[in-house]
DNA sequence: GACTCTATGTATAAGCA
DNA sequence: TTGCTTATACATAGAGT
């Protein structure tokens, strides 16, 4: 069943296309009774299906002529002016997915420095081969989590004879949970926007996909400069 | 998180109104992109949102304007002879809720006559109570029961040196996944149409509302006359 | 092919920032 | 309000009849 995330393209296959055609009309449908009712709007749709000279019409003959009135009662130069052209859709579209490569590019980066990070601490993994880029996200990482965790502990300070064990007393073990937890919330100003050759993820997000993890290399802003490490 | 099924109704809130207007307004164009797309159909949609005195059209305001004149050349006699009107749609929903109430109803009762039958055999229940009309559909369910178990040893007994300790056998507690199975599955025609009285039902049905388990009276159809018991 | 079924993808109502 | 997130309702692709 539905299995395969649909490609937006155009159906080869004769009778798979009728049937989608005939599900998705019905369903078009459907939405625009719904959005008529829910939000009292007047609209109209023609679809004209492949295999039948008659056009599906909603809602109905002359309601589609009412609005066509409407529409043409409206000088040319006037119809183009704020509406929606195939072009702008895409458009649109495109933006869309290139915020969202943006900030999934972004977490990535998060992500890799945190883990970079926690394996220097545990001594699985030397600095030595980093770049000064890494190192310098990291330091930005390590900087954002220092300043968390110390946040963390005078809000404990601040809250005596609570049970814990933890209270006013940094214990860097007990606050891995906390800190696991920001690493995937707070802003992180790493990638600013799309770099070259990473387009057909673009692509690929503007299609719906899912997001490919993105390395390490290429990732960096020249515009970025994290706070030095300052604990 | 959408929690509540949303009621098809006009949205009298006016921000909500607003929300869902901006939604599903790029939902509804959206989908007129996939199917256009998908299917190669020629189509268009214009909408007149309340807050904006210009609507938003797809594919573009010449698009729209092809599609039109496309429908303009049809003798109004032809527009109206097999297009959907909004009536036609409603008629269309409502017979689909229908039928799916029957399709429901009749589930339930099979399962109902299950649960007696069950609950006679292990002694929980009486049928000194029980109407004709539930006897009656007792004896049909018993017998559909009967034949799947006879069906089934026939079946086991063409496959002699499995290793089962079914080989041949009718054992009642054994072939009880496989009733249980049977219960849910085959053709059961009790109700066979809409009885006075279900119309809420059907409505809420109609409006994709969950299905309200069915009382056992009320449900018989007098043209159902089922096969005697005989095993 | 035209329908039904159902697992899965998509739209979106509410919440929250 | 606008936007983003998330849980839930809805649409529908693919498979079976």
């Amino acid at each position: 069943m539905a299995r395969k995330k649909v490609e937006l393209k155009y159906i080869a296959n004769d009778s798979k296309r009728r049937a989608t055609q005939k599900k998705r009309k019905s369903g078009l449908i459907k939405k625009a009774d719904e959005i008529s009712t829910l939000c009292g709007v007047d609209a109209c749709a023609i679809i004209y299906t492949s295999d039948d000279p008659q056009p599906e019409v909603w809602p109905s003959p002359s309601g589609v002529n009412r609005v066509i009135s409407r529409f043409k009662e409206m000088p040319e130069l006037e119809q183009s002016k704020k509406m929606m052209s195939q072009e702008s859709f895409l458009r649109q579209r495109i933006q869309k997915g290139q915020d969202q490569l943006k900030k999934l590019k972004n977490e990535n980066r998060k992500k890799e420095m945190n883990n970079l990070m926690f394996q220097s601490l545990g001594g699985y993994q030397s600095l030595d081969n980093a770049t000064i880029i890494d190192l310098n996200d990291l330091a930005w990482i390590i900087d954002q989590n220092i300043n968390e965790v110390n946040k963390q502990i005078s809000k404990l300070q601040g809250q005596e004879g609570t049970s814990s064990n933890n209270n006013g007393v940094a214990t860097i073990n007990g606050e891995q949970a906390q800190v696991d937890n920001i690493i995937n919330g707070g802003v992180f100003p790493f990638v600013d926007n799309i770099i070259n050759g990473e387009q057909a993820q673009v692509d690929n997000i503007i299609n719906g996909g899912v997001f490919p993890f993105v390395d390490a290399a290429n990732n960096f802003q020249n515009d970025y400069c994290p706070t030095p490490f300052n604990p």
